[in-house]
DNA sequence: GTGAAAGCGCTAACAT
DNA sequence: ATGTTAGCGCTTTCAC
């Protein structure tokens, strides 16, 4: 049994009461005694029992996580960062994986008295996400949604895709690339392309629609050679980088004759060859902002908007 | 705020003790009130306070989990299925992403008085399975290492890949398949084929070492054409994935003339032309065994076997 | 500076 | 069958 308040009060000698301000380093501590609990403390490995504090303090160290069945890669990251950040921080991650058409309200209902902010990490439907503001007042917990199709009461981190499409295009540009190709089908990667065209009347884009796996990528190669282009931009780093493993048996050298850039910063891709430029996901700044939002909770429910950033490396 | 129990006792009239005992199903509580105490506790959404329940009780609702950051599709797979498993058998899930050479003790020091058991999902090395072992004496939780090289004080859950893999030698030798080549440099994948095929004399192997991922797999299509072999063996569904998106081109007909066999089980696999048979970890059955050990308190430290299994489908 | 004591929400031993 | 009460380990108010 792990060793408790009450037991370190009664070696010492001092009240409880001391004992707990040595141990929170308050002031008003003859410094003597502090040392002599806190050496004590260490002695004994005291370790503070949290449940017990939760049930004190209105400040709850532990945090919800919705999460989904989902296992690519960018969603995954965010996963990882978010739960890593957050227990560095000091605090406990609950996840729960939220499998489609689950049910929320148990969720909330089993995180009652425990959890004081809950982060959305699914990609919730429209009616889904409704419930879950619903369940967030009523169950009084702040929400924090990350990435979602609309917004919810409570805190709302979006994550914006067409700055670093526009920040790709006017680095290929400026290398006097001309003709563009998308591969791809994702909605909010061919409306980047098209907002980020706008300022570019340099640039004109032909679309060829595809899936987002390596296969595809690696498939598309000869419709991509007998196009007459100086650049493709692929809606995934998967993609392209099924694209990068035929280029060269197909004659297409890159970068030399054409520009190559995907979307999501796979780890792969820094290794690939040529090492493949790319848009990443503000993951970090999810992570840091998630930890600011739990720590002050005084902050006002808002939106705000992380950008998406272009890598050049060597294949553009 | 939630509502708690004093005050559905105030709100009834009855004492604190017998809507306790009517919310918990005990007997000794007259049908009448029970009825009243649980309608009135539907009525405000009553959820009781775990965290005052951990206090109590020694059987703690709380699990820790520490995983690694592992991003395979077989590892996340059996992350997710735990986590899901558990929090749908009402645990509470405290996961931890350790990185290599991070801070074990730290983690377990954070769960004191909270978890009884901890799962180690993380692959450890050997030094840090050890300390994972100590500091689980030290602060008194039970370990439940999953598919870890050494065995550890506590429940093993080790998982066998030579069973899959000799079912999948026994249906190419049962095929007629006589020739086999080996693709890949995971240990224990060539172990089992080693075992295997000293019970099938009938089947001769080549081995060919490469990396594990798609495009190991396609760029390996040349060489796979060159040998004179009937039957390939990937060390990973990607890798065989990879292969199979270049074998028509290159004129090698699968299943007719060549058959083909990945492990890992990874749903592209089901979706590829054709279908991918493959060796599938017990992902299920590791879920189902923490749950039977957590929920089972006094079951013995001890290790248990999982077989992983041959799925056999169109392309062999 | 320090300590006594109340109480967070719940469970359970012990009455009645 | 039901109520009284004493904690679980901690924080915190209030008194000295």
């Amino acid at each position: 049994m792990p060793v408790t308040l009450k037991q370190l009060a009664e070696l010492s000698g001092l009240s409880i009461r001391t004992v707990s301000r040595a141990l929170r380093h308050d002031a008003n501590v003859a410094s003597a005694k502090r040392e002599q609990v806190l050496a004590l403390a260490r002695k004994h490995h005291y370790v503070p029992n949290i449940a017990a504090r939760n049930l004190k303090q209105s400040e709850r160290p532990f945090i919800g996580i919705i999460g989904s069945g989902i296992r690519e890669e960018p969603y995954i990251r965010k996963l990882y960062d978010l739960e890593y950040q957050l227990s560095e921080a000091g605090y406990y991650t609950l996840l729960r994986i939220h499998r489609n058409g689950g049910d929320l309200r148990s969720i909330f209902q089993s995180w009652v008295g425990l959890v004081n902010f809950v982060v959305v990490l699914s990609p919730l439907g429209e009616e889904q996400l409704r419930q879950a503001g619903t369940l967030s007042e009523e169950f009084q917990v702040r929400l924090i949604c990350i990435d979602q199709q609309q917004p919810a009461p409570g805190f709302n981190l979006v994550i914006d895709r067409d700055t670093g499409i526009a920040q790709a295009l006017r680095h290929l540009a400026s290398r006097g690339r001309s003709r563009l190709l998308h591969c791809g089908l994702i909605a909010n990667r061919r409306q980047g392309i098209d907002r980020a065209l706008r300022e570019l009347p340099q640039l004109c884009c032909e679309y060829l629609p595809s899936g987002y796996e390596f296969a595809d990528g690696a498939v598309l190669g000869e419709a991509i050679a007998a196009r007459d282009c100086d650049a493709v931009f692929f809606d995934t780093d998967r993609m392209a980088l099924g694209f990068l493993s035929v280029a060269g048996e197909l004659g297409l050298r890159v970068p030399e004759a054409l520009s190559v850039i995907g979307f999501d910063d796979e780890p792969a891709g820094a290794m690939a060859m040529p090492h493949l430029s790319t848009v990443a996901h503000p993951v970090a700044a999810i992570s840091r902002t998630v930890l600011e939002i739990v720590r002050n909770v005084a902050e006002q429910p808002e939106m705000r908007v992380f950008t998406t950033e272009f890598i050049g490396r060597k294949s553009s």
